[in-house]
DNA sequence: GGCCGGACTGCAAGCGTTTGCATCGGGAGA
DNA sequence: TCTCCCGATGCAAACGCTTGCAGTCCGGCC
């Protein structure tokens, strides 16, 4: 019914090699003849089995994108880039999402599977055990991870203690003292090292500036705008509540926001709010935040996979930090105590 | 280097084809074969080559899900459940982007190209030309549409002239009469129903009501939320700008609520909004909405198409709408002049 | 006790390409 | 004119499974 190469090659009046080689620009084949595999191909409809070919090659044209929650902003953004970047170059994405939403934890990631299926991987900051770090590392296939560095393997990522600490002394320079700080769920596997190191760079902005936080003031916020809004809830309960806060993302932020709009408690006079991503709808709202740029990101990692891919040899050692930068909105202000005395002294 | 069924074969000490059966589940094997082949695949690490299986059986376990604008949240959403889904039932999820992000158009999707590689396909609200339809249909495996019905394959959707419809009627019985519309772009292939439908239900209902709105009521907003924004500058700028404003997704009426928001145009009082989705933002901004359950069509969808994987008959007869509901928050209200008047009106 | 039917198991032919190696011509250099 | 060499082709062996068909072995039944 359908064309295989061996009909090709009849219609043409040659071999099924010279077939294979004509169709794929490899060199050794006349132009005469390229031309004439060319039409007869045309002329049934020939298109080549990826299946019989990877087997016969090896090579599978396809590339493995693992993540969690491809729901979530910063992933689908990222995903989306990757694979516009992937099909850009004729391979295509194989998705494995590794979200087990109903269960507490997740399915095991059987890394084996992915052998001779997929000729590189990209890896969006998942927590794996490592356990599935070494099998991903048996593939031995080119990988890259996003958003965290894990050794033998590429990877591209911002600088996530910086966010966090650009983010508290934004808010330190404002003459804010009370900072609390919202990141991800604390029992998250060790190896999702982006809330820890944000958390990290929080704390170092505070002490650098001469202050503990106290506990009270760590909340975690499973990185949605629900779980944001439960986390201000929180706060904003304490007998001495902040007047800032540092959430980890843009959704968290979000919740923040809509805490506080709801309990009558205006932004940024009592309570100013920073997050992370320059999420889409963060400009709408004028959430003050650190900019990461998430599609670059995504981009950077195909190219680096597709690099690997074509120099045949994987620079295991490349790892990119890209850059982040504070935007600031109306979210963020002088906290009003600090507004007033200043008030005060410049009319002095 | 890695094993092969011929290495478990070996080691079992039966044939390739009884390893075969006995790693599948398959019958005519005893249980005491089927025993120690499990345990010679687990001593060597044996992993089927999916690639060679495939080839072999013509099965592929995997699942074309083709989508654009990855990005958008009604889409991210819908390929996570999709996904989700497939991988319960141990299907893979091949992704397809077709948005050209950079270009005006995209480039040609060459449905061939799926043949032998997948088992079934998942297609996205994704404005097909009718050759891409007709490709698709070539390839004779169990389809479902998303967000459109289509002759001859599944499809699973919203009334998206219903929706629009409960909409503007929620407007209409709150006393609004100037009512504008945001929908797509309006030179979308034809094929893309939906924002087509949901303007013909906004018009329905108008003219329900006796109403005959003006062209200048009918603005496109992309489906984004900036796209919204720049829609909403329109129609606020007109001489006699509409008082409430039904936009074709909650993205959209995020703008519209900025818009209103950065001109001091207080909601709902000046204006009332109505989106579409039940966005995960919609409840903390208050935006009155027609939900429609997202993740449930990405699970039907993939259970439709995993139904006919295993009853090897596609039941292309299956056309699923599931329903949709208002879900009224502060967004919208009584205009404000109408409020004037009825307070007059109790007041008498 | 021979025959039959079932339950297991093995044989070997695909599945549709790719690719190392052999082959075949023909032009160039001697 | 005879080698030599090189480009263009063809041959056929993988690639690693699945599966129709055939064979083997037993127990049970007549």
């Amino acid at each position: 019914m359908i064309a295989r190469i061996e009909d090709v090659a009849r219609e043409a009046g040659v071999s099924t090699a010279t077939v294979s080689r004509a169709l794929r620009g490899l060199p050794h084949v006349s132009d005469a003849t390229r031309r004439s595999v060319a039409r007869a191909a045309a002329e049934l409809g020939y298109v080549v089995s990826r299946t019989a070919s990877t087997l016969a090659s090896g090579r599978t044209l396809t590339v493995a994108v693992i993540s969690p929650y491809l729901e979530r902003w910063f992933f689908s953004q990222l995903i989306g880039s990757v694979e516009a970047e992937l099909r850009r170059s004729g391979y295509d994405a194989l998705l494995i999402g590794l979200a087990q939403p109903d269960e507490g934890g997740r399915g095991a990631f059987e890394p084996e599977t992915l052998r001779g299926r997929v000729d590189a991987v990209v890896v969006v900051t998942v927590p794996l055990t490592g356990q599935e770090l070494d099998g991903v590392r048996r593939l031995a296939l080119p990988t890259v991870y996003v958003g965290a560095s894990v050794a033998g393997a590429m990877s591209v990522r911002i600088d996530d203690v910086a966010v966090a600490r650009v983010a508290t002394e934004h808010l330190l320079q404002l003459g804010h003292s009370r900072i609390a700080y919202m990141g991800g769920d604390p029992n998250q596997p060790i190896n999702f090292s982006a809330p820890a190191d944000r958390r990290a760079g929080w704390l170092a902005a505070m002490r650098g500036a001469g202050l503990e936080p106290e506990d009270r003031y760590d909340v975690p916020g499973l990185f949605t705008a629900n779980g944001g809004v439960a986390a201000a809830e929180r706060l904003l309960s304490l007998p001495s509540p902040p007047t800032a806060v540092v959430a980890a993302s843009d959704e968290m932020a979000f919740g923040v926001l809509a805490c506080a709009h709801r309990r009558g408690i205006s932004v940024p006079d009592q309570l100013s709010v920073v997050g992370v991503d320059d999420h889409e709808l963060s400009a709408l709202v004028g959430l003050t935040t650190v900019a990461q740029p998430v599609s670059r990101q995504g981009a950077l990692a195909a190219e680096l996979v597709l690099g690997a891919l074509r120099g045949r040899q994987s620079r295991s050692q490349e790892h990119i930090v890209v850059p982040v930068h504070l935007v600031t909105r109306r979210s963020t202000g002088a906290p009003l105590a600090l507004e007033r005395r200043a008030t005060v002294v410049t009319g002095s």
